[in-house]
DNA sequence: TTGTAGGCGTTATCAC
DNA sequence: GTGATAACGCCTACAA
């Protein structure tokens, strides 16, 4: 930057005014300075910049993998409203694991983010600790926990899951089984169990047809396995919930492989809707949520966190980001009130 | 850091060297300031770090699009190698347009990343020189470009495309049409699009089938289109050859819909292997790249670069990670050599 | 509109 | 093994 300066003859202030284009710069002479920055590459260093003004200009976000579209595009979406106002997304990954989680969240917390997001799967008590202490504002997505630390930005897996067990039952579905994973405490996988039970409960049927198998998040292959296995899984059974679209359609092809009809001998449902879901054939009924809105509500509700022309006791904590019901041909439709669009149509 | 010294009976260097556990303390003093730190919830500012030892810790990553499992499991794999060293990746997208990768490679060199990690599907002129004056290791991932900006690790999309067409033909298929996108110079889909070109001239066949549909990068969306409107785009067809297997599988879809048979009727040969075309019935040959291994073998590859005990003349410049081909039921398999394995063996 | 002085929180370096 | 000092490159605050 000295070097700049003293090319363009002012001090160095005036580089940096120049830079930022506060508009305290004469226009003659910010214009000589910008054709020197150009001419010479001067690129500013901003964690200089971070050290003095105590702003970062990072947003730290944790996603449980990339490796699910969902978690992709929120981030995208995240990404496009974050850019708008300069910020740059810190991303990690937790893996589905409190312990990673905990560790991203200290290392992240090093580099001084402006706003901390993070999924909420369960968080480890010390994570739970550290988001606390450090005096940022925190944002859990998907989920809307109990407890939350700080905002929150999604809807409530237990709602959904019970809202679509209801609808199924309405369907006129008694014996359905539900399928999730295997040690499955505190993530989104157990509160669409508990709203499956609480459904079922509510209309005097059995839950006996809960199926563990597999460990967070199951997968197309988890859904195959169970479903080559239809004898000893689901037997009896006239409808199958899974925790999710990936086992979904696990099933479902092992269900086709046995030449076992959707719907006609059993229906699937899956959980995300998840793009398999959609060109599956048949097309996997399924709960619809909006994973690139979750990343946008959320980059909004960061804009209005940083702004400061708005009071925060103006902000609400929580923004719903509600699912909805996609009927699709895996089920039985007789009474289906809304009908999802197919890719033809 | 002035508490916890002050805390600890000692002066902030003490604490700075045992904080990075440099070896130069007394085992006692550490653990009394550890002890301090954990009380004082002290969290180290790394831009303060980082402005000292002029090691920002991070890695510049840009992908086309995390909207796509490839490029996000290749993200997630390089982040895992690049975890192991303390290297925090700093992701931006470019939606495929050179004018926001110019943009984002801009704003990136403000962070002074360690290593420039970026997918090759041209450059502008102006990413090119801020590349090259940057002095920073760049890495060009996925394509390997003709002339090279720094290191690349990736394959040839034209010889994966030229290797396809070639097994095709030797399959028996003659009249091929290949599918790919309006507007693509430079893109990879212009490369897949001239290897199919180069192998179909050898054999002295022609290239008069080139469906050029929609923008980069296709969806399946746009091949269902295509697939829709057979009699105009694929009469007198014996294979479609898709840029993607997204579009591959929206055509499969499309015919299907029609009754059209594949592969007795007509083969459908997609490339990258997305999960998709694995479980689409009939499942999709494709050409197969293993994205993961192109995170992780970029992940290594700054590994070397950073670690100073290996001259960098003993670094290769290129890392090939090679495609195979994967024969599914989408085409007729007389000759084939190798089977891929199905989701239920 | 421009300049001067000082400090942001850490670490390199050298001395003890 | 520990401490004092200076510096990293920018920006805040104040002065001119």
């Amino acid at each position: 930057m000295e070097d700049v300066a003293q090319a363009a003859g002012v001090s160095r202030m005036t580089v940096s005014r120049a830079l930022r284009n506060d508009g305290s710069v004469s226009v003659a002479t910010r214009a000589r300075i910008m054709k020197i920055v150009a001419k010479l590459n001067y690129v500013p260093d901003q964690s200089a910049g971070t050290l003095s003004t105590r702003r970062s200009g990072f947003v730290a976000t944790l996603v449980p993998s990339l490796n699910n579209l969902h978690f992709a595009e929120s981030v995208q979406a995240l990404n496009v409203e974050l850019e708008a106002i300069g910020l740059q997304i810190l991303l990690g990954h937790t893996a589905y694991s409190t312990e990673r989680e905990e560790n991203l969240v200290e290392s992240m917390l090093k580099r001084r983010p402006e706003v901390i997001v993070l999924p909420f799967d369960g968080h480890s008590r010390r994570t739970v600790k550290l988001l606390k202490q450090a005096n940022v504002p925190v944002i859990e997505q998907w989920e809307r926990p109990q407890r939350p630390v700080g905002y929150t930005v999604g809807f409530s897996n237990r709602d959904a899951s019970r809202q679509m067990t209801e609808a199924l039952i309405a369907k006129g579905y008694r014996k359905i089984a539900f399928v999730s994973e295997i040690e499955d405490a505190w993530t989104r996988g157990a509160a669409r169990r508990a709203g499956f039970e609480e459904a079922m409960q509510a209309a005097g049927l059995s839950t006996r047809q809960m199926i563990r198998y597999g460990s967070p998040p199951m997968s197309i292959e988890d859904g195959y396995q169970l479903g080559s296995d239809f004898k000893k899984y689901f037997n009896d059974i006239e409808c199958i919930f899974c925790v999710s679209d990936a086992p979904a359609f696990g099933v479902l092809s092992a269900l086709k492989v046995q030449g076992i009809q959707v719907p006609d001998d059993i229906a699937v449902v899956g959980f995300g809707n998840f793009e398999v879901s959609r060109f599956a054939s048949p097309s996997i009924s399924t709960v619809e949520v909006d994973p690139a809105r979750i990343g946008r509500e959320t980059g909004r509700l960061i804009r209005r966190l940083l702004s400061d022309d708005e009071s925060p006791d103006d902000i609400p904590g929580h923004i719903a980001v509600d699912v909805r019901l996609s009927w699709r041909e895996s089920t039985r439709n007789a009474d289906a009130a809304q009908t999802d669009t197919e890719p033809d149509a």
